[in-house]
DNA sequence: GTGAAAGCGCTAACAC
DNA sequence: GTGTTAGCGCTTTCAC
């Protein structure tokens, strides 16, 4: 396994091939399983590959066979739980069908975003699941050729590829309903959109926010949506006691996400505000450690399982046919997760 | 850049030198930047790639070049917000370097902790950085090859590779001195080892916590030692309630990570303990979170930024040397930082 | 300055 | 059943 310096001795077929008295050919077929051959040969052959200590060289074998078995995650954060969770989904599911996953971390920036659209174009991976935050329309022009391609949201609806979506405007309106069913009159958003109007997850979850209301003949106050320049927990605690400050009165609070949701409850609790009797809370993503917090937190589960599982087939099914898919929109099924900041039942039927 | 049915038109090398009238090893060269070539000919082949949309194919580089400036990163889970952002930073660290980075989660299994041992072998990367939960040091000795190789942490020391070394035992001692040196007088510890003994983070942190209370002469409670299986939010509450139903005191809390930190704290709030007027907090990762709570958390910063630096450049080190480094002990500094959860100064020197 | 040619290590036809 | 062979697309001597 190491030669006579000591240096990893580079073990090729040729090499097992030599050392077994056979063709270079018959140990290839012995690698992938080629049933049809005589058990002697077989065992010589295996013989030699434990002597030498012989591993395929999976760059060789990419090239020739034209694929890597491994795809492209691009998503802007690993810092924040949700895409760190999605990208263990992704890298879950990958697994199963025997695909690596290179991770690339974009940190909110478009040039980095188009980077790895660049590396996938070199082929060193077989597809690329793209969850954009920065990228305009503009950019999405520019992503040439024909590689298969997934775009997580739909915030890139330009790109002629197939975009998996999770359905914002109708979970956020289902938590709200929730909220309203549990008998909250009074609803907060955080992390919501002052002026919605474009597809970001925070004007889409305002609009389900509002629709709610508006199903429910609910007034909708302006000053209960909370715009946070981030979505983690400090501003949800910030956006809290500013309208406890404003003197507003509230006994639901919809978080745009868990980590808001947090901050939320830990300075309503903080001011001696009790949840849920109170003030009932529902966040969005489902984080682990949304089933671990004092109260445990009700919130909207969006599916990422199945947003892995349908990215990844969908890019094995492009893989497959040898060419990018037609654009298309995949809803993800979301599911609101019923927990102790909120003791009401679910409602059914927001979507329609 | 798409052929005449529409499907991907493979744009070789070979295209680009018969579009541009020259040779292919011109092209070849000019894709590498080669200097001499006259301005005339660099234009003709410039002309050729922008026409035909030439993308050089990575495999096929890689397999001539005999590397794929791609690694692979092998930790247990990246739900454990601590190896998301140590992932973030090795994927940040690797990018600087033009790497890759292929991310496998192995959920805490061994089989699959060998198995990205096993796929570095196909030299699909160029290195392999483990952070190994569950491999013996007798599937340590499988390492075999001499493939680039760091080992995160020293529970598998056994294994003839670098290894990058959290100071686990000064780390914990300097967080539990911090408490005592603010007046702290009974500390507990919370995901700590009531029977420490191995090398694992557990023991190891109560290791260091045991010999801070020496140092001080203050006495250790074996029932402020609370063991926890999971190191959660739900966990560190759970060790609280506990501690409080059993009658027991304390006005110090070191907690094993962040997370049980958070359960903590959520928890003696919940119990209408303040902190850190009454019980101090420290806890253990500095996770980003962890700036953004009420009161915000003081804990220790391993240096994940310099551990995924380490591994990084020692990696592409090895790969320059062509073969793998002996076995070495490299060990990162720590720090404490210090927030709301405990209102004292840092102690310098518990190293000593 | 540019071209020709020899592989990198493998797979998959196709012989026999 | 097994051997032979033609490349996959590229880099890199080495001529000229």
């Amino acid at each position: 396994m190491t030669d006579a310096n000591g240096a990893a001795a580079r073990v090729t077929l040729h090499d097992v091939a030599k050392a077994a008295g056979v063709s270079i050919g018959t140990v290839s077929n012995y690698m992938n399983g080629y049933p049809y051959m005589s058990a002697a040969t077989k065992e010589r052959v295996q013989d030699a590959i434990d002597q030498l200590g012989y591993v395929v060289n999976g760059t060789a074998r990419n090239l020739r066979r034209g694929v890597t078995r491994l795809l492209s995650l691009s998503i802007p954060d690993l810092t924040q739980v949700y895409f760190a969770e999605l990208a263990e989904e992704v890298i879950q599911v990958a697994r199963e069908y025997d695909y690596g996953v290179i991770v690339e971390s974009t940190g909110y920036d478009a040039a980095r975003e188009m980077h790895s659209i660049q590396i996938m174009s070199q082929r060193m991976t077989d597809g690329l699941i793209l969850s954009p935050l920065k990228l305009s329309d503009g950019d999405a022009r520019k992503i040439k050729g024909d590689f298969p391609l997934v775009v997580l949201g739909e915030s890139m609806f330009g790109v002629d590829a197939p975009h998996i979506i999770v359905q914002n405007i109708y979970a956020a309106k289902a938590a709200t309903c929730h909220l309203v069913s549990a008998g909250c009159r009074s609803i907060a958003i955080v992390g919501g959109a002052v002026d919605p109007g474009n597809v970001s997850a925070r004007s889409l979850r305002t609009e389900g926010y509002v629709a709610a209301l508006r199903e429910y003949g609910l007034p909708v106050d302006q000053r209960l949506i909370r715009e946070t320049g981030d979505w983690n927990s400090r501003a949800g605690a910030r956006a809290i006691s500013d309208m406890m400050q404003e003197g507003l009165r509230f006994d639901g609070v919809f978080a745009c996400n868990d980590m808001l949701a947090f901050g939320v409850i830990s300075q309503l609790k903080e001011m001696g505000v009790s949840v849920p009797a109170q003030v009932q809370v529902v966040g969005f993503d489902n984080i682990d450690e949304s089933q671990y917090t004092t109260p445990s937190l009700t919130t909207i589960d969006p599916g990422r399982r199945q947003i892995a599982k349908l990215a990844v087939e969908s890019i094995l099914e492009q893989v497959n046919q040898g060419r990018r898919a037609p654009k298309q929109r995949i809803e993800v099924e979301y599911s609101l997760v019923c927990r102790q900041s909120s003791p009401g039942f679910p409602v059914i039927g927001a979507k329609g």
